[in-house]
DNA sequence: ATAGGGTTAG
């Protein structure tokens, strides 16, 4: 039984047996100059599936990339960006008519600070400010009154520089200027626009940016720089840009503060070429970049999982001699991981470590999880006894982490450490997410009785279900077998709140898949009745002999448009499962060809001229089973129509990296053995092989060729 | 959080 008891749960919600190949977004950077002058399309979108269901795959249009630096050619850069674009670096530039700068090379100065006498009574009076409610504006209004000294310049600054609200701090500011004891300067317009940034108040500071220029304040870079990070932390991109823009316009140059923000939100917009072009302008007229803008561009490339990249970045700091710092180090590492290359995130982090610095959460936090995803235990596990050893910051957020990289390894020890550790702990008592973590570690190691007991515990502590814990729960008590806990854990969830969604629903529908008894199947069903009427009704429909095929495939269409992009492959692999165990076998042919024809199965039949291979790695053993069938099926066809075949074929169901996912490999295995199928296990493991020879004579004797036709 | 820019989970 154990073979059977990897279902569609186990094979297509664990990453590693889809095909999970990142392709690189973006040309490597020594190419970006020549290529400037075509038009390149870097988007990811065509690695995306579709949303929508049509029998056509959706190829998405995006802008071409002239489309998409018009916005920044036509306005700001016009001059300038037209010669980057088609001249390469090294023709000759006339000296004597320099290319204008695009930055500041010199940082805004600030105003000194001098020291007020009256700090200890205007910082008291702040306190006081700071601890009252500010649900009544007149009842603020009437303390400001008690001010123990003038509101005059440094005094007001002084208050205003210690409110922490946004809303105090607006009002104090508006209160100070109707006073009309001083003219406001540019200073106190900085400083209240940073506290309404924390509040994410961007209408609120347009408005005093406008201010400013109707009364003649000048905005300087602090300004222009707030304004446009308020507008990058309210995802107001447009914004940030125009008052970009707009600072040009009034003659004022960027220095590099302001500079490397504007850096940041085009990144954030994904806008790759026109940061790397404004980074290139800047560096040609003399900038040397800060570590902070590096940042910038590693985060950028690490969020397309560009690893050329992350190489520029770093090539780019070393030949410009800047040191990376430990915000960098985490910027690339976190990259790293996002390009897939664990083993060059380690060796960064090894550099780091020998250029003395040392790591904080953030950087564990991201190693940690690149060696979890990658299930490099051996890595893992000495990462985290070196950060005891050298008691290394730990904080919440790190603890859930490693017992996350738990969870994907299969450390089930090391995990009960670590949470009795967080019990313990007095800043980092375990949350729903690390409850959660435990449930999915208990269930995918089939510990049912710890799951069960730990969800009581979570109960009892009031520790909120979410669904992803329910989900593990439900799987680990399906396979068990435990119906009536299955179903006790479901209700308890459902009543605490918890929303049940479509992984929820693919993994009820794999337990029914497995149940024996119909007594049992009900119960499962039931509770998926709850969660998603209509996915029963089409479980009905389907197993009832008497359906149409026109009318299940008008149904499937229904059913998987509305299902989530990443559980529609895992649905149909369950519904073919359960109509292989009530032996409705053509049902399961159609509903594969179905889930091939709306694009659920790419890649499953692979075609070169020596070979024909199918690769079943992301099917449930139901599906597999069916995929082998109707392949054998078609092969008899081409064999009777005389076509020509390659030498080799070959069956790939993958071993699963996760120890908990084994089984398909070991299943398809057997049912080959009972069609007595010519396929033998390769040397690699997980792939079966078969040759022509052996195959035709065995499908020739599987499907006899008709004595009619040969007359 | 003491006038401006970059890094962490599900």
């Amino acid at each position: 039984m154990a073979t059977v008891l990897t279902t569609a749960i186990d094979v297509c919600f664990n990453p590693q047996n889809s095909d999970t190949k990142k392709h690189s977004l973006f040309l490597k950077p020594s190419l970006l100059r020549q290529s400037r002058t075509r038009k390149l399309n870097i988007s990811c979108s065509s690695l995306k599936q579709p949303k929508t269901l049509e029998e056509e795959p959706i190829t998405t249009k995006t802008p071409s990339l002239s489309e998409q630096l018009k916005p920044l050619s036509a306005t700001t850069l016009r001059q300038e960006q037209t010669q980057i674009l088609s001249k390469p670096k090294s023709v000759w530039v006339n000296p004597t008519r320099p290319k204008r700068s695009v930055l500041s090379l010199q940082r805004q100065k600030r105003s000194a600070y001098s020291y007020n006498p009256q700090i200890k009574d205007l910082r008291a009076f702040a306190q006081k400010l700071n601890s009252c409610n500010f649900t009544e504006k007149s009842e603020f209004l009437s303390l400001l009154d008690e001010i123990p000294h003038p509101p005059d310049r440094d005094n007001a600054l002084l208050v205003l520089n210690s409110l922490r609200e946004w809303q105090k701090t607006h009002t104090f500011f508006n209160w100070v200027k109707s006073k009309n004891l001083f003219p406001m300067e540019t200073i106190f317009y900085n400083v209240s626009m940073k506290s309404l940034r924390f509040g994410r108040q961007f209408q609120l500071i347009e408005e005093m940016a406008l201010e400013m220029v109707k009364d003649g304040v000048e905005l300087d870079n602090i300004t222009y720089s707030t304004i446009i990070t308020c507008a990058k932390r309210c995802n107001l991109y447009d914004k940030a840009i125009e008052w970009f823009e707009r600072m040009y316009k009034t003659g004022l140059m960027p220095d590099e503060v302001t500079y490397s923000a504007i850096l940041d939100v085009y990144s954030k917009l994904r806008k790759v070429e026109e940061v790397l072009s404004l980074y290139e302008r800047a560096v040609a007229t003399g900038w040397k970049p800060d570590a902070i803008a590096f940042s910038v561009l590693g985060k950028m490339f690490g969020e397309a999982g560009d690893y050329d990249g992350i190489r520029y970045v770093l090539q780019e700091m070393e030949s410009m001699d800047v040191k990376p710092n430990v915000v960098v180090y985490n910027t690339l590492l976190e990259a790293m991981g996002r390009a897939g290359k664990p083993g060059l995130a380690r060796s960064l982090f090894n550099e780091m470590l020998e250029a003395g610095l040392t790591p904080n959460e953030k950087t564990l936090t991201a190693l940690v999880k690149i060696y979890g995803k990658a299930r490099w235990a051996k890595d893992a596990l000495q990462l985290w006894e070196e950060m005891k050893a050298k008691k290394w910051p730990m904080d919440f957020i790190l603890y859930n982490t490693l017992l996350n990289m738990c969870a994907d390894i299969g450390l089930e020890e090391e995990a009960e450490r670590l949470f009795n550790d967080m019990k313990e702990s007095v800043q980092c008592k375990p949350d729903n997410f690390s409850y959660t973590a435990m449930l999915n570690i208990y269930g995918s190691g089939g510990k049912a009785e710890k799951a069960m007991k730990l969800f009581e515990e979570m109960l009892e502590a009031g520790v909120q279900v979410n669904v992803m814990g329910c989900t593990c729960l439900v799987q680990c008590l399906g396979k068990a077998k435990r119906i009536d806990d299955l179903v006790y854990v479901f209700d308890l969830s459902i009543q605490r709140g918890v929303k049940p969604d479509d992984r929820l629903c693919g993994c009820l529908l794999s337990v029914m898949a497995l149940c024996e008894s119909s007594e049992d199947a009900e119960k499962v069903m039931a509770c998926l009745e709850r969660a998603n009427r209509k996915l029963v009704t089409f479980v009905n429909l389907i197993v009832d002999e008497k359906t149409e095929f026109e009318t299940v495939k008008e149904e499937f269409k229904l059913v998987i448009n509305a299902t989530q992009v990443e559980a529609r492959r895992p649905f149909c692999n369950c519904l073919i499962d359960i109509c292989r165990g009530k032996k409705r076998h053509e049902r399961a042919h159609e509903l594969l060809y179905l889930g091939t024809l709306f694009g659920l199965y790419p890649g499953l039949h692979n075609k070169t001229i020596k070979e024909w291979s199918l690769d079943v790695r992301s099917l449930s053993v139901g599906a597999a089973e069916t995929a082998l069938e109707e392949w054998m099926r078609t092969l008899a066809n081409i064999i009777k129509r005389q076509e020509d075949l390659p030498e080799l074929f070959l069956a790939q169901t993958g071993t699963g990296t996760h120890r908990f996912s084994q089984g398909l490999a070991n299943s398809f295995a057997l049912h080959l053995q009972q069609l007595s199928a010519p396929f033998r296990q390769s040397d690699r493991a997980g792939i079966f092989v078969a040759t022509k020879e052996d195959l035709v004579s065995w499908l020739e004797s599987k499907f006899p060729p008709l004595v009619t036709s040969q007359a």
